[in-house]
RNA sequence: GCGAAGGUGGCGGAAUUGGCAGACGCGCCAGAUUCAGGUUCUGGUGGUGGAAACACUGUGCGGGUUCAAGUCCCGCCCUUCGCACCA
């Protein structure tokens, strides 16, 4: 290496300086988040992870790191910046590999959370690790049930039979993409069960949760939530059943087509089912309805499958027209949504129209195109809003009328009649909140037992009355999990906690109580997560309102695109409910939403174990350091894109650094030349833009432009390197910092100000612009910014590449725009 | 089927308001350093033709607007991601 007589410059040893880095932070709790007065705050959230075995992948640091450089760039700015992290450790894996091993959820997850914190550090993240939360500790499940109570109590909270996937074998409810043909995935039979479940009324707040989404700086993550919450007004209509004192009711957006209804279908489990079946139909209906329930949700809705259906022998009498109408069962109508029934109009609906076609129902069109186009309704049904024609009877005013006309007649008429109103309906469904699990948080809720004797003796018979759940008091909260041996469901839909006999029954006042077993979903802990953060230690409350007012709401969440539904909307219903109690400030919790985009392995393809792409972060921190991790992750491309890993990409980047380190640890000079200083203030404006829009693959680049070019000169200014410590340093932190102590700095760059740019100095006087001639490139010429076009002719004419374009043939016309272009039109 | 995003070199990707397409990085080629390999440094690198100067051509496809289009308008094709019988 060193021939013993040059001294060698030392060489960038990631390796050396990060751990150093880490251990100074840590020590002097550079990152600790406090609030001085009049200061602005900015809260950065990263979406908590759960703790796998697997530990770290490089997805994971994607999105952190750009939550980093924002939570360490405002630091410069002067915010007082909350950016915590904690463990969303509840879950399936800790519980599926107890089951195997017997280890207890709580040691694997401990283990797990060690690792992921492990890794996390390694990576130089700025977080306040003294606000660290985890959603199983008891401290966290006390509140989180605290908030179950205040759902229960306002009404939000309730049960109701519920079909599951239940599969005895396993002891457990799958999901329904864990099924296929009535069977799980490793054969095993599956049957639909209807189940006691807790559900929360999310439907309740279907329109705020609609509305207030206009207010949020999202992404495309609110249109995808807004269908999901599916808002559409319509009408509700009441057909009267021939011979009988049954109603039934259908929710439609086309009544305007009610006059061409010719048949009414049911879900198999609509309630009316059985009593609109007429005797001698009793045997067909019984058997289609049994076989459509036993399908999956799944199955269910296989579009590739014919319609099917059987008449219930029974009609119903179209209040419009008087029509009499059959009424069928049909497994392509959905039970949950509107009424549970339809009208078919086959002439104006393509679903109605297969039904018809397959059972031969008569197709009626009462819709005529605007255009009096012709239109065929035996071979496809016209969907499109038209004219309405043929409507008779009572309201034959409505016939020729524009189709959103005929519907508002058509509706106030049925309204007058008593046979209808306008409504409207949510595709949202309320949340199915419980689960038949051991590790989730227990549910605060106990029911009365009648018995004789006590209920934990395995002989003895009991009946809990499940139609009356009380509340735990808030003040024996929280309510903890039993240990157990066996943390399988086991063959009782009641789940794992209903064998904790001891845990499960108790006694007051004399008389016995069983206790609720089933657990909260996952989805419960980081329903709130982002709240606790804000006072995560307080014993009084979930958070003081002291503490709501100084850190809310987030200013930043960054998190995967996989949760833009479900955890989001979640997490928003429980902020809503909460501000309905009074105990948050704001309407909406996260007021920026980003999502990042997934890390492909290098085969283009998704990363996973079973095709051998994985990369391991904790291998590339050693190979290359977490800086260059970082700072690639970073120069991959735009943060949302889904992007595939090249190694061959963090080589370069890790050249960069090289480059840096060299750069800044040479000959160094007090002066500055103006080509520097100049192209120094671009550098700082466009790494301060590319910031605040969270473009970093770009603030790279220019980073990377201008570290190449202190590279060209013998000595590099000081205030260069100095600067460029500082922009680099969210990006490359660990980097950062040693290059700023050995600058000669005693402290940590976190809170150095950012550096700002000479507006003078990033206008350039002068510009080297295009010249066209007739519209194709011919030359350059270098302008003053503000040359006159007189000027700017004359100089693009020097050029003789232009000249000779232009020589010997009329201009036409000089279009000249300052600072962009010169085009010469010649003929 | 519906909704959203997107198609730019061999690859990842740049390109405020229409104004020199391909910044920056990877890869590749040549040169310097080196006994050599690696490292590092310098230069080159969209395609076609040409010895070269240079010319033509080029941002999924086809039209259009404009002095000028990756960017705007119309019509297609393809890819990815959501949702998917929601009446």
């Amino acid at each position: 290496m060193s021939d013993g007589e040059k001294p060698v410059a030392e060489r960038y040893d990631p390796a050396s300086i990060e751990p150093r880095w880490q251990a100074y932070w840590e020590k002097h709790e550079t990152f600790r988040a406090t609030r001085t007065p009049g200061k602005p705050k900015y809260y950065v959230l990263d979406m908590f992870p759960y703790p796998s075995g697997d530990g770290l992948h490089v997805g994971h640091p994607e999105g952190y790191t750009a939550s980093d450089i924002l939570a360490r760039y405002k630091r410069m700015r002067g915010f007082d910046v909350l950016h915590p992290m904690g463990w969303d450790a509840f879950g399936l894996p800790a519980e599926k590999y107890a089951i195997k091993t017997g280890t207890h959820p709580r040691d694997t997850t401990k283990k797990n959370i060690a690792t992921f914190k492990r890794q996390l550090k390694s990576l130089g993240f700025s977080y306040d690790w003294a606000r660290e939360v985890n959603t199983t500790d008891a401290n966290y499940v006390r509140w989180t049930q605290w908030i179950f109570l205040q759902l229960f109590k306002r009404g939000l909270a309730f049960q109701s039979e519920a079909p599951v996937n239940w599969c005895s074998a396993l002891g457990t409810v799958l999901a329904n993409e864990e099924v296929t043909d009535g069977k799980s995935d490793d054969g095993h039979p599956v049957v639909r069960l209807p189940l006691r479940q807790w559900m929360l009324r999310i439907t309740e707040y279907a329109d705020r949760l609609a509305a207030d989404l206009d207010g949020l700086n999202w992404p495309d993550t609110k249109a995808k939530q807004l269908h999901w919450i599916g808002r559409s007004e319509g009408a509700e209509i009441t057909f009267a059943i021939e011979g009988s004192s049954e109603v039934l009711s259908v929710f439609t957006t086309r009544c305007d087509t009610l006059p061409g209804a010719t048949f009414l279908t049911v879900a198999p489990e609509h309630p009316l089912v059985k009593k609109l079946t007429v005797a001698t139909h009793n045997a067909e209906v019984d058997a289609y309805v049994r076989s459509a329930l036993a399908k999956t949700d799944m199955d269910r809705t296989d579009l590739s499958r014919e319609k099917t259906g059987v008449f219930l022998g029974s009609y119903a009498i179209n209040p419009i027209n008087g029509d009499r109408v059959p009424v069928w069962v049909g497994d392509y109508v959905i039970g949950t949504y509107g009424t549970g029934a339809v009208m078919g109009v086959p002439a104006h609906d393509e679903r109605d129209h297969a039904f018809a076609k397959t059972y031969s129902l008569p197709i009626v069109a009462v819709v005529a195109s605007e255009t009096g186009e012709a239109i065929n309704v035996a071979d496809a049904a016209f969907t499109d809003d038209g004219v309405a024609h043929g409507v008779r009877g009572s309201i034959a005013i409505a016939d020729g009328t524009k189709s959103a006309e005929a519907r508002k007649l058509i509706v106030q008429h049925l309204e007058r009649i008593g046979r209808g109103n306008v409504r409207v309906t949510y595709r949202l469904r309320d949340w199915i909140f419980s689960r038949q699990r051991y590790w989730g948080e227990p549910m605060p809720i106990y029911f009365p037992v009648d018995c004789d004797g006590d209920p934990r003796r395995s002989e003895s018979q009991f009946t809990i009355r499940f139609n009356e759940p009380i509340a735990v008091d808030e003040s024996e909260l929280p309510l903890r999990l039993p240990d157990l041996d066996d943390f399988s469901p086991g063959e009782d839909p009641a789940g794992a906690l209903a064998r904790a006999t001891d845990w499960r029954f108790f006694q007051r006042e004399g008389k016995w109580f069983a206790r609720e077993t089933n657990t909260m979903p996952q989805w419960a802990g980081s329903c709130w997560y982002y709240l606790r953060f804000i006072d995560p230690k307080n014993d009084a409350a979930a958070w003081s309102q002291e503490l709501y007012d100084a850190w809310m709401p987030v200013d930043l969440y960054v998190g995967g695109s996989e949760h833009a539904v479900l955890h989001l909307l979640y997490a928003r219903f429980w902020h809503k409910v909460l501000f309905d109690i009074g105990v948050v400030k704001h309407n909406e919790p996260f007021t920026k939403l980003v999502h990042q985009g997934m890390i492909l392995g290098e085969d283009g393809q998704k990363m996973s174990k079973s095709r051998g792409n994985v990369i391991n972060p904790d291998h590339i921190v050693k190979s290359h350091g977490a800086d260059s991790l970082r700072a690639y992750e970073m120069f991959m491309g735009p943060l949302e894109a889904v992007k595939p890993w090249q190694t061959s990409g963090i080589e370069g980047v890790k050249r960069f650094l090289d480059r840096v380190w060299n750069v800044s640890t040479g000959a160094l000079t007090d002066a500055c030349d103006d080509g520097t200083k100049k192209l120094l203030h671009k550098t700082i404006q466009k790494v301060t833009h590319d910031i605040e829009t969270m473009h970093f693959n770009t603030a790279i680049s220019q980073m990377m432009v201008l570290t190449k070019h202190l590279g060209t000169l013998d000595a590099a200014p000081r205030q260069a390197v100095r600067t460029l410590a500082l922009l680099l340093s969210p990006f490359a932190p660990h980097l950062g910092e040693e290059l700023w102590s050995r600058l000669g700095f005693a402290q940590s760059l976190a809170y150095e100000t950012w550096p700002t740019f000479d507006p003078a100095l990033v206008k350039d006087d002068t510009v080297e612009i295009g010249v066209q001639v007739n519209g194709k490139l011919r030359g350059t010429v270098t302008l003053a910014i503000d040359a006159d076009e007189a000027t700017a002719k004359a100089a693009s004419l020097e050029d003789p590449k232009v000249l000779s374009f232009v020589e010997g043939k009329t201009l036409k016309k000089l279009v000249y725009v300052k600072g962009k272009i010169v085009n010469f039109i010649v003929g």
